[in-house]
Order: structure tokens, then sequence, then C-alpha cells
DNA sequence: CCTTTATCTTGACAATGTCAAGTAGTACTC
DNA sequence: GAGTACTACTTGACATTGTCAAGATAAAGG
């Protein structure tokens, strides 16, 4: 064959993957086709399956790579420089509901294990694992590294719900609709994050914790 | 034709919604098969059109009955008599987990959007709207009648998204497997719950706020 | 030149969602 | 009590889907 009609080099996996981000986004990952996403990327209707077993082969990646990009938005978090307590929870809350608001077609399959692949797909259950571990890295970082083992485990899945339901909310949720008026979403949102950033810093506070580094 | 084979009374409408909601709720909404539903019916594949306009329909439907039963659980916990403050918060909590886990099926369906006709569908949206309602009665009864609408708002938003996350994760989330061993899931859950409704606890009294009733 | 391997393609098949067109009862009208 | 309308289905058909099977083409290594 001559050289390849894309500018992509004929990835075709990159074409294919990124064919299927932009339909779940676009319409959830109901609708997504093995056929559209083929016929989206510009291959033949079975090119797909070169490079995925299956229908949830693909959804697994997604899920793989949203899972990786979570575990690195938490990094980010941590490493930041005169964060912690309250500020740090805020900054968490804010980076979750960043990455699902950037990646809604990834954020849309990684918790939905009827087709994310998640304990059956093992690259995908590695990346879910490692993003969580990176979560519970960065509440003793930032939080308090004279936390327990197991409250810190509570703490990062309490985060976790928390995050995760606003992000939820936001996207699918009956929250949109329910506005008060005069005001908008994103204040709303705002004022969400900070009343739950502001509970962690009470919560801390009262059990005297203190966030690690120096 | 002759009495109807089954002791249901041939309420189609109902024995395809049973069919519906026992299958997403054993493989997920994804597999939720029109003629599959039909056949465990035991009815023709075109009859379940005739009380639903298409696959989609099914799932407004059965999101709908989910939204009315969450609203009749928030009624509950709003009702309960001398339950104000950090325990309100926990039976909150527990009722939102309890519904999501007796009714896995509806859970599944009634956040996504892309499936549930939330917004296109008329009485599915009343229904998601009114169970806000429900809550934001619940909050004020039960956390503060002191309370501005404007943080009552923000208040009853932060606690649907802590609620909601917490029982997404125990759902489908990487929870399960990240147990620290010797500790098992209920055990955790109720840690998590009692860890957010004491927060919630140290917000209300920070702000003030007394229940309302008495 | 031959074989292997990677990367695709074409063809086929059962199953699915849904449109269209029946069919049998029941209810109501004139 | 014949006709009409309506409800509650059924049967049939069709395009589209996921996926299996079997090529085709090309580069690489011997």
């Amino acid at each position: 064959m001559a050289a390849p009609p894309n500018d992509t080099h004929g990835d075709v996996r990159r074409l294919v993957l990124d064919a299927a981000i932009a339909i779940i986004d676009a319409t959830g990952a109901e609708s997504l086709s093995m056929r559209e996403v083929a016929r989206q990327a510009g291959v033949s209707h079975q090119a797909p399956y070169h490079y995925f077993k299956d229908r949830s082969g693909i959804f697994a990646a997604i899920s793989e790579e949203g899972f990786n990009k979570l575990a690195s938005a938490f990094r980010d978090v941590r490493d930041e420089e005169n964060v912690a307590g309250e500020l740090a929870a805020k900054r968490g809350f804010q980076a979750y509901l960043g990455f699902a608001r950037k990646n809604t077609g990834h954020f849309r399959v990684m918790f939905r294990t009827d087709i994310c692949g998640i304990g059956t797909h093992e690259p995908t259950t590695i990346a879910a694992d490692s993003a969580f571990d990176e979560l519970l890295n960065m509440v003793t970082r930032t939080i308090g590294s004279s936390i327990n083992p197991k409250d810190s485990f509570t703490f990062a899945i309490m985060l976790w719900s928390n995050a995760h339901g606003v992000a939820t909310l936001v996207l699918d949720g009956p929250l949109v609709r329910k506005m008060p008026p005069g005001e908008d979403l994103e204040t709303q949102i705002q004022a969400v994050i900070n009343l739950s950033a502001h509970m962690v810093g009470l919560q801390a506070a009262e059990m005297g914790l203190v966030p690690a580094g120096h």
C-alpha cells in the first residue's frame, strides 16, 4: 500500500481509540458501535479487532487510559508545594472534576464494570489499582502523615466518593436543571467544592493531622 | 383468549419491566435486549413496544420508578423522630446506599443520561426533580431550619454527591479489591459513612444550624 | 525464493431494534 | 345486532450490529 492517507502514520489503534472516545463523549457508551468506529477511523469493519479482542476490549483500553490519567492528576496535586489540609482537599476535588470534564468519554466508561473490563482485563485492573494508590499517597502527603493506615484508607474512600459524586452529578445528574434562579452552574460547583473541602479541613483538624513532606 | 397463563393477571407492562430490571441487575444495562426481555416476559418480540416507545423508553420507565423510590426513602428519613445533625446525615447515607443496593437495576440506569431519558422523557424528569426536592426537604428538616435557601441547596448537593459516590464505588468501583487485609467490606462502608456523617455534623455545628420540627 | 508475521480486508451469519401490517377480542354506537 | 373504533397484542420483514472464518498484501529474516 502507498503512504497512509492519514497524518497519524497509520496508527490505527490510536485512530480507533480516538474515534471511540469521541463517540462516547458525544452520545454515550451505549451507542458505541464497532462498525461506526471503524468507519470513522477510515478502516474496514474488522480492523479494530486486530487491536482489541472485542467491543468491550475497546472500553477496557479507554478505561485503562482514563485511570492512568487520573493517577497522574492525583500525583500532580500531591506534588504541589505549600498545599495541605483544606486547600489540598480543594485542589483534589478540582483535579478530579477537571479530569472528569476534560475526559468525559473516559470517565463515562471507567465506572461501568459491566463494560469496562475492570476485574477481567488485567491492565485495566492494574491501572485502576494504581490510581487508588496514588490517591492514598496524596491523602497521606497533603492531609496527614500522622494518620494511621486504616484511617487513611477510609479517608481516601470518603474523598473519592465525594469527588466522584460531584463529578457524576455535574455530568449526568439532575443538577443542571435544578439551579436556583440567578445562580450559574460554575459558582454552584465551586460552592459545593468549597463546602466539602472545608468539612475535610475541619475533620483533619479535629484528628490533629499534619501533612507530610516538610 | 383464555385466562392469562401468568398469575400477574396478564399485566404485560409490569412483566416486561420486571424482566428488564432483573436483566440489568444481573448483567448491566448494556446487555439489555428488547427481544430477550420479551422472551423472559413470555410475549412476542413486539409486545413491549405497546407499552414503551422504544428501548430507551424502558430505561426511562425504570429510571422514573427509581427516582420515586429514592424520593420516598428521603421522606422516610425526614420523618424519623429524634434524628438530627450528624445522626440525620448518617441515616441519609444509609438510606441512599440501602436504596442503591436493594435496587441495583434501577440505580444503574438512573444516572445514565444517555439512556435513561432524563430531560427527554417528561415523567422521568419530574420524578428526578421531585427526588431532589425531597432531599432538600430532608436537609432543611433534619440538619437546619435556620439555613438559608442557597446554602441548603449547596448542602443538599454535597450530601447527594457524597452518598452517590459511596454507592457508585461500592457497586461498581475499585473498592472491593482494595480492601486492606483483615477488613471486611461492610465495616469499611460503615466507617466511611460514619466519617462523612461526622464531618457533616461538624460543619452544621460550625454554621450554628438547628433542625426544624422538634 | 520461501516462510513467518503483522496488518489489514472481504464475506458470511445469527441476533438485534424497529417499522409495517395484520388479528383477535372488547366496548360502544346507531 | 351490524358496524365501528380501540386495545392489546402477533407475525413478518429489513437494515444494522458483533463477531467468526478465511483470505490478501507487504515487510523481514533466513
